[in-house]
RNA sequence: GGAGGGAUGCGAGAGUGGCCGAAUCGGGCGGUCUCGAAAACCGCUGUGUUGAAAGACACCGUGGGUUCAAAUCCCACUCCCUCCGCCA
């Protein structure tokens, strides 16, 4: 969440930032309200505190003296103050409650730099590899969701048997792709980023620190009986993994990647946007993650981009870089490039990744600090990124690495992943 | 799943109703001493809210309750440890 001093401080500037963001004028006054009242209610609440403290030492001096009747006295007034005490915590309390509840909704404040527009129509293309889109022959334009059935590696029916639609079940030299590129990108990212196994089902409070919760609840599977919900993305654990610590300033950067399973409910999501792999309940995903200080975070960005785009480059796909306007990032994010691969049988932008900085926003909300040099502690800057998300990519891959007779080549990074298997044929 | 034990500041660990936001030791930081270091000695050292400041208030696993007053008493929950059972 924002800090709402920023609200109280910097009024103007805040409330045009937030607008970028398609927040409503009548939530920002909302809030505003809220807040003046809280304190007023709280700064009530502790002098009353203050008052009965007083008035219980002196009751306990008395004690000592015997002066029945005089702490007889001091007691009922004590009694009365506490009562009122009650009252007045109560109201502050339902205050916050609500000023808590708005905030947490409240999207982070768009980085300056970042494109105005409210829609995805106004994000902005930075660059395209290469930069023409390539001619694809007529073997490279068949859907992967032909290839796969047609070459036995991908079967959807029987994964919709088990689970449903948009669940898919991945066969032979399909499933080992999709673990191939798994161990390709953990390697490529080894050299810097700590592989973590986190785990896959979560508590409410660790949804909350990353943003995912209380707003996007329908987005997400949750285990009720056991209260944990199922990650949508291992930006989940990795964000809430330092929660409510202090960190040093000199362990930063803290940088993290994790192979997870993701779980997506997509509720209301249908149609020919859905087909194959291109919108899945549940895919596996390589993240990247990143705790630093507010100088470090730029360059981090940066490089999860750079990653990302390496990875593209390395397995042969045509993509392009767009950077999100700040109404068509998501919540937790002040500025986030995508990447978009191109599935020539398809014919689809496909989305891979999201590289996104988040400030301190998610911080604050999982509570974790670092000690800087001169001995304050500040709230730490995430980063998320996926590198990258693996069915849109193996979608894209079999699509472009489709020969003539209708088998499907292997990327040279991939095939010491794969036994050396170097095709997949029928 | 059953039985028991525990949760206090950076770490260890006292504290069972009233100057306890918290003894003590260790760690860290600063100083004295030293050519320098070690040792010794002295001092400082939790987090947050509010306030211009002084200050005030909150926090002793979490949430409730009792009381004029709660780290301390009561209730519920969570987590950790030990033993038994079960199990990839």
């Amino acid at each position: 969440m924002i800090d709402i001093r920023l609200l109280r401080e910097d009024f103007n500037t805040t409330k045009t930032a937030l607008q970028r963001r398609g927040v409503e004028t009548a939530d920002i006054d909302r809030l505003v309200f809220l807040d003046e009242k809280h304190r007023r209610f709280t700064a009530r609440r502790d002098q009353l505190r203050s008052e009965i403290k007083k008035l219980s030492a002196q009751i306990s001096a008395l004690r000592r003296s015997d002066k029945g009747e005089t702490v007889d006295q001091l007691t009922a007034k004590s009694k009365s103050l506490s009562n009122e005490e009650k009252a007045v915590s109560a109201q502050a309390e339902s205050v916050n409650s609500e000023l808590r509840s708005l905030l947490l909704i409240l999207p982070n404040l768009p980085d300056p730099d970042c494109p105005d527009g409210l829609t995805a129509e106004s994000n902005v293309i930075i660059r395209s590899y290469p930069t023409r889109l390539p001619e694809y022959p007529l073997h490279q334009r068949v859907p992967h969701w032909d290839i796969g059935k047609e070459l036995d590696i991908l079967d959807m029916e029987r994964g919709a048997k088990l689970s449903g639609s948009m669940f898919p079940l991945y066969k032979g030299m399909g499933a080992a792709l999709v673990r191939a590129l798994t161990s390709f990108a953990l390697d490529l990212h080894a050299d810097t980023f700590t592989e973590i196994q986190p785990p896959t089902l979560v508590r409410t409070q660790t949804m909350m620190g990353s943003g995912h919760l209380p707003k996007f609840s329908d987005e997400a599977y949750q285990v009720e009986r056991d209260d944990l919900w199922a990650i949508p993305t291992a930006e989940v654990p990795l964000t809430s993994m330092f929660a409510d610590e202090i960190l040093e300033q000199s362990d930063l950067p803290i940088l993290l990647t994790a192979h997870t399973p993701c779980f997506r409910r997509e509720a209301g999501a249908a149609g020919s946007k859905t087909r194959g792999l291109l919108r899945l309940h549940e895919f596996n995903k390589v993240e990247l993650f990143g705790y630093v200080t507010q100088d470090q975070a730029a360059d981090v960005h940066s490089d999860m981009l750079r990653r990302a785009e390496e990875l593209c480059k390395k397995l042969g796909l045509s993509y392009r870089v767009l950077d999100l306007c700040a109404g068509d990032m998501g919540l937790s994010a002040k500025r986030t490039y995508d990447v978009e691969v191109y599935a020539p049988g398809c014919d689809q932008w496909l989305e891979v990744s999201s590289v996104s900085w988040c400030g301190d926003y998610q911080a604050r909300r999982a509570n974790i600090r670092y000690r800087s040099a001169d001995r304050v502690n500040q709230f730490v800057h995430t980063l998320n990124g996926s590198a990258l998300a693996w069915p849109r990519i193996w979608a894209a891959l079999v699509e472009t690495y489709r020969l003539e007779d209708g088998s499907v080549e292997i990327p040279q990074c991939l095939q010491h992943y794969m036994r050396g298997v170097g095709r997949i044929t029928k």
